[in-house]
DNA sequence: CCATTTATTGAGTGATTGCTCAACAAGTAC
DNA sequence: GTACTTGTTGAGCAATCACTCAATAAATGG
């Protein structure tokens, strides 16, 4: 039973390097760089492995890329998104969360700005698309999250009848990614939680009655 | 008196190509790759020349860039921020015909989707970080323009003295940027003007005198 | 005509790109 | 020990990158 981690028979030579401490380094770059601007080069230096290594343990620069973009997802940066939206059972403090929390995680000084899924890909040659379009597809997929949410939000009464979820949810994806960019442009934790908060006073409130 | 244009004396062999034609090509390219993405090969094939023409007529690919980043400067599609903040008197009607004008834009299949300001130049090599800082920057002035509206708009009682004019600035930015982002990803007409419309939801109110 | 100036052409520059491979190293299975 | 399996190494692959240049072409000035 092989691909189980530490438990079975370890055959053959054993990696030299720490795999997730390469990943780490990996993901550092494509960070900050994005995908094309990252050459296996300065990869290989950061990883501290030759490029022989690098194609044994992760098969492709593609392939690299991707497993750094799930390790992404799962880590406690890039899953603060579900992880708000799950924990918090009121929709309008499930997505003042979100916000908030973008707005401390993206000028973060301890990582590259603003969001690896959103800023990772956007400039890419005609022979990686692909890369772009799993990203795009990754963005697309958040927002159709936010769309369900939304949805059941308006279901359950905590969103007027009257109100777009699905108009909602592009909102709140559009706030974000700029939020993103504006980091990755030097604005501050202080600038995007002001963002965060004028952001958040498009939820849609019960009108009262008109007068007259 | 060289440099003025049709007149004066054209001397030397006269270009065969036409030099505003070419621009437009490449600012095509650029807008839907981005710097770093477009090679010279796709370049000189679009604009329908060889390297060294472009060359004597451009000097660089990052000189090319930078005049292609003016041109779409002056251009109705790239200039419509500062046209709209210049002809509407009302603040709030000139950042909402921005953001509306924007979500017509933006996603307008004539041209490629978004705005070239903010996307051709995400993800960089870092010899080419000049090219990255050089469009930040343009970014940058713009939200500064945003804010010295918003203030002006506070000073002549368009906005409540408790409103934020720095903070809206960052806001309406992160949203265009958003938007731009949202229309590259696939987002049409209608789902941007609903975009536009809740964002200036957010626009502070005067509050009236709360009860008690 | 000739001199001058500018543009175009096609071949080709060195550097870098992502990637490969034969040789060797280091482990387990028996 | 031998066989087998896997990892590392360093050299080097073809392709592409932005870019250059000598030769030639096409205009004006005299």
């Amino acid at each position: 039973m092989w691909g189980m981690g530490q438990a079975g028979t370890a055959r053959g030579r054993p990696r030299t390097f720490d795999r997730d401490a390469a990943l780490a380094a990996a993901t550092r770059l494509f960070w900050e760089r994005g995908y094309e601007a990252t050459s296996l080069n300065e990869l290989t230096e950061a990883m501290g492995i030759r490029p022989g290594s690098l194609y044994a343990a992760f098969r492709d620069k593609k392939a690299l890329f991707k497993e750094v973009v799930h390790a992404y997802a799962r880590s406690p940066v890039g899953a603060f998104v579900g992880v708000a939206l799950r924990e918090e059972p009121g929709a309008y403090h499930a997505f003042a969360r979100v916000l908030r929390e973008a707005a401390a995680i993206y000028p973060d000084p301890s990582h590259p700005a603003g969001c690896l899924t959103i800023s990772a890909a956007t400039n890419v040659t005609v022979q990686d698309a692909e890369i772009a379009a799993f990203l795009r597809d990754l963005r697309n997929a958040n927002l159709e999250i936010f769309h369900d949410r939304l949805r059941a939000a308006q279901q359950g009464g905590e969103l007027p009848a009257d109100a777009n979820p699905r108009a909602l949810a592009g909102y709140f994806a559009a706030v974000i990614q700029g939020m993103s960019q504006r980091a990755r442009d030097g604005a501050d934790a202080a600038e995007l939680t002001e963002i965060a908060e004028l952001a958040l006073a498009a939820w849609p409130r019960h009108e009262p009655d008109p007068p007259g």
